[in-house]
DNA sequence: ATAAATCCGAGTACAAAACTCGGCTTTATT
DNA sequence: AATAAAGCCGAGTTTTGTACTCGGATTTAT
């Protein structure tokens, strides 16, 4: 149960944006320089974010990336399950992924784990970390 | 963030010993035939419970395992830690693996996280579970 | 027209997870 | 004492996933 490089980096960019006041926009290079985080990687990174409704891109000179939403309205669950995906245990979610499925104790155990999880990371929004 | 099969293998196995009621103790093969597990694996992760002190085991004819305590007084959490071990993220546990740690809005999301899950799964036992 | 930026698809390298195998040790039973 | 049923243990192999890399195409401000 490990938080992947992948969501940590993608947290710590958008963080980046949340806080950056003056510039409308932020570069990759800019961002992946300020962080630490290869270039090449932080470029899949926002795109699967871009896909995500949570940052938009502006492409040309002095393009980049920002929010594509107010701070407050950005929750760090949506940028977890951007990154991150699925379900804890597949057999919450997939049908089927189980021979035990029905009955099993050990499910519950996830099931509730999950929604505490979700929980957490939905009450918490951009604009609560940088205030 | 995944849960390793190798836990849920785990915390089905320690169900299936804390159901059992008649019998003192229950072979490797009878477990694995009923969770459908593979034999070897399951040998290899009933080894780290037993070295956790989750259960106990019996060589011999008629041996297998048992549980080392009684249901109440078995966490899940134990249990998970026994498995997954280590934190959800290395910033939080291990100095320096991270440049920027001190002063990461990051690393405070990702540790009540941590924290968040920690209490949610010590605060259920096996006896609950079966109950 | 140029250059600065993102976009995109296809890789590669490495690590970890999941599982296997063969032989050894312990111990109840006969 | 011999046997066989169980767990113990170390060293593999296979599979999967993560973390990156690279080359070229596209967009767009100047």
């Amino acid at each position: 149960m490990k938080i992947s490089k992948k969501t940590r980096y993608g947290l710590r960019a958008v963080i980046y944006l949340a806080k950056e006041k003056t510039k409308s926009v932020c570069s990759l290079k800019e961002i992946s320089e300020d962080q630490k985080i290869s270039f090449d990687y932080l470029e899949k990174i926002m795109a699967e974010l871009r896909k995500s409704n949570i940052v938009k891109s502006h492409q040309g000179p002095n393009g980049g990336y920002s929010l594509n939403k107010k701070p407050g309205e950005i929750k760090v669950g949506e940028i977890v399950e951007a990154l991150e995906g699925g379900s804890l245990v597949d057999c919450i979610s997939e049908l089927g992924s189980c021979p035990q499925s029905e009955d099993c104790l050990a499910k519950e155990v996830w099931q509730k784990l999950q929604q505490t999880i979700n929980k957490a990371l939905d009450t918490v929004t951009l604009k609560d970390l940088i205030s």
